[in-house]
DNA sequence: ATGACTGCAAAGACTTTGCATCTTT
DNA sequence: AAAGATGCAAAGTCTTTGCAGTCAT
């Protein structure tokens, strides 16, 4: 069993890179984005270090899109806007708070389950591709 | 180009064990529920009809959970708790209108897309999940 | 007959994993 | 040195697809 994680230079690089990222980023894309500065950066490397990222709470997973399972550093509750033409996922601005905790009581109620979490995501067509319509 | 669908046995039971359902099921398991009353059903047919529902409207996606593309023939706006530990899904009842149109419009504003539609998942432990423990 | 649907099996796409090797502590 | 991390390639899972045969109109 181990206990104490190295911080190794490339799980450094691929946290970072989902962390500087706006785009939500699916594995593949992390590796492509890396593997020019880091030429033998292997995408099995990239799947572990998600997996070790979502176990240590950093990282998100914000669903899986077009069969890719897309990430996101910021594991504050926030809404999502995903484009159905080009599954770009962006964050909805804060400032606006969909779900409060009379909800969860509501959902805990009929459901008789303990809510811990929740999603609210918003579908639709993204500024860019409404664009070069 | 065809226009004209057939009604097939096999199609109309894919859909019915969809419809009767209260699972969200995956193709696996309508699948493995309708195999014993047809024994000559592929797998293929069931994904190939999953995708004719989908594109005729009568069904939805309602996630990728566990790897498992989950179906809906409820296509009206409505609430879902999925259970994180055995990823059992169940409507949450209506009668609680989480997102309303000023919504729609906060997102479009913010973002500059055009909004279609939306989702709002809960998560946590079913009851049964948690009966078991 | 013609167009639609299906079984079967192969192919695809994404993710996980075993093992030998290399790094970090 | 010991524990952890990685490359590589194989294996695993779920889903899609090509093709020939079957069914419905």
């Amino acid at each position: 069993m181990q206990n104490k994680l190295n911080f190794s230079a490339k799980r450094e690089a691929i946290y970072k890179t989902i962390a500087e990222s706006k785009e939500h980023p699916a594995a593949e894309w992390i590796y492509e984005r890396l593997k020019h500065d880091i030429p033998d950066l292997s995408l099995g490397t990239v799947y572990r270090n998600i997996a070790v990222f979502k176990e240590m709470g950093i990282i998100k997973s914000v669903g899986v899109y077009n069969g890719l399972e897309r990430y996101d550093c910021d594991v504050q509750p926030h809404s999502h806007f995903i484009c159905k033409k080009c599954f770009s996922i962006s964050d909805v601005p804060k400032g606006r708070n969909f779900i409060d905790k009379s909800m969860y009581d509501f959902v805990e109620k009929e459901c008789g389950a303990s809510v811990t979490g929740h999603s609210v995501d918003f579908y639709g067509i993204c500024i860019s591709c409404r664009e070069k319509k």
